[in-house]
DNA sequence: TCCATTCAGGACGAATTTTGTCCAAAAGTA
DNA sequence: TACTTTTGGACAAAATTCGTCCTGAATGGA
């Protein structure tokens, strides 16, 4: 039984698009104006990006800046789960919270207390 | 129609935990041995908590670590997605990324690639 | 009112972390 | 071999974190 890799985390993300469009670190770097050797962190998930960087990715590969960032965001908050040893529990918590909040925040102005 | 706040987010949590006790931020910052000025702080969600505090204030009120932990987290997480302007696709992908991960960790030892 | 106590919050500095760069070694290619 | 790309350690500047100190506002009792 074969496992497939369904997720792709930022780094992995990616090298795939450089790869794909056949561009060297080099390249890619210089023309957004980075150290080569940063964008190969990045795509080692040794660094992570700045937003910035994102930005600029997202320009340089013609792509979604913000698909780009929710793998960003997505990776930090598994990544800090698993090393927090947290489970699933937090993110329904977080979930909840998140909904909660942006209810308050839709004019909806009900009661902080 | 009143809404109810469902939501603690670890600061008020924390308040609760310290009025139900009848104790002043003085008293509760002096024994766990930090200012009461960081603890009001903390409170307030003005400053987030240490992991050492989570400890010290989950000993002293004799509360459960993992639960104020998790009150901690989901609230970063929470707070980094409005922040951030996400939205709960975000905790989705992270949710994938920890089910994923953990099976990996879990000694099921499929290709990393 | 006066005094004591609690809480809010600004300012500060030491310690730590982040961020980008440089350089050299490793790996890959012809 | 010679050349290019990628990897990764070391570093310093910049930014952030963390705890403390201090002042002021608010409260409450005598």
């Amino acid at each position: 039984m074969e496992s497939v890799k369904i997720h792709k985390n930022f780094g992995e993300h990616l090298r795939t698009l450089r790869e794909t469009a056949g561009l060297t670190l080099r390249e890619v770097a210089s023309t957004i104006n980075v150290d080569s050797s940063l964008l190969a962190k990045v795509e080692r998930n040794q660094r992570p990006p700045t937003r910035q960087l994102i930005k600029s990715l997202a320009s340089f590969f013609n792509t979604n800046e913000r698909e780009l960032l929710i793998e960003f965001l997505s990776d930090q908050i598994a990544y800090k789960i698993l090393d927090e040893e947290g489970d699933l529990d937090i993110l329904k918590v977080a979930e909840e919270k998140v909904s909660y909040l942006k209810t308050l925040h839709n004019g909806n102005d009900n009661d902080k207390k």
